[in-house]
DNA sequence: GCCCAGGGTGCGC
DNA sequence: GCGCACCATGGG
């Protein structure tokens, strides 16, 4: 049993950051939450400043909840008109995780023109049929696939975790991305427009999943996703300026220009305070 | 039956 | 480069 104790001045909630729909894989029982990250059963729960969990060492959960990332700092530096200051006092204490890549890259790759509870019913489907089997205090949970299991993943079986038409682009975009060595060093290393390049090359991935998995899986916190909700939030609160780009690229300029560097977390604390 | 959801692709213009 | 139909799936 592991344990935390964060500063004072350290914000963070553990519910609002795992309920806040970037990860698809915990679920809260009782006072505890549990989930899977890649091959690792975890469970932690929040008691004021204490964090105390099983399944992983202090350092990996610091580095998972990016404990160590100045909170207070980057709220500020976006927290520039009352709007988004109700979002961050709603939210208070939200933070963004740093997701394994490959795991974010598939995810966001189901997450398509879908709905946050089928999104998790795909991948916890495609785990149960192709992830690892881990036993955790007496349980089965399913590791997140490995990327050669998926490649040869027969149709059959990918029909049962209920993709759609995305089984396609998932089959392809794994051996694409199984073949490429070093993939993830390499997107790490590109500056946003970039590294948000080579993402979107990837069959099924477009703009916005390419924005998610920069900001969820890369720390690149200048990408703003525009999914439906942020675009009605966006349209309805500020005043995008009308030049000849998308509406995507349209809203993610502004908000980039508007909220600065950290442009993605702030569009975090609308997209969980959308409701 | 309809509309919607952390949209992407492929087409015609 | 932009707009638009189409794409499976389940829930409201």
């Amino acid at each position: 049993m592991g344990t935390i104790t964060l500063d004072r001045d350290q914000e963070f909630n553990l519910d609002t950051t795992l309920s806040c729909g970037q990860v698809f894989r915990w679920t809260k029982v009782g006072a505890w939450w549990c989930g899977v990250v890649g091959d690792r059963v975890l469970k932690i729960r929040q008691d004021g400043q204490t964090l105390t969990f099983t399944g992983a060492s202090p350092s990996f959960v610091r580095s998972y909840f990016q404990l160590d990332a100045d909170l207070a700092a980057i709220v500020r530096s976006f927290d520039r008109d009352p709007f988004i200051h109700t979002a961050t006092e709603r939210c208070r204490g939200l933070r963004i995780i740093r997701q394994p890549a490959w795991e974010c890259t598939i995810s966001y790759l189901c997450a398509t023109n879908s709905n946050i509870p089928m999104v998790r019913q795909r991948i916890e489907g495609l785990a149960r049929q192709f992830g690892r089997e881990l036993t955790f205090e007496g349980t089965s949970y399913f590791g997140f696939p490995r990327p050669h299991v998926l490649t040869s993943a027969c149709a059959t079986t990918l029909a049962v975790c209920k993709l759609g038409y995305r089984a396609a682009y998932l089959s392809e975009t794994t051996s694409t991305l199984a073949a490429a060595r070093g993939w993830e060093e390499k997107i790490r290393m590109l500056p946003y427009a970039e590294a948000r390049g080579v993402l979107m090359s990837l069959r099924g991935i477009g703009p916005k999943a390419a924005d998610c998995i920069l900001l969820f899986a890369f720390q690149k916190y200048e990408a703003f996703p525009v999914d439906v909700w942020i675009r009605r939030i966006m349209s309805g609160h500020y005043a995008i300026p009308r030049d000849v780009k998308s509406e995507y690229e349209r809203i993610s300029r502004f908000a980039r220009a508007y909220f600065g560097p950290f442009a993605g977390y702030a569009q975090e604390y609308l997209y969980c305070a959308r409701k």
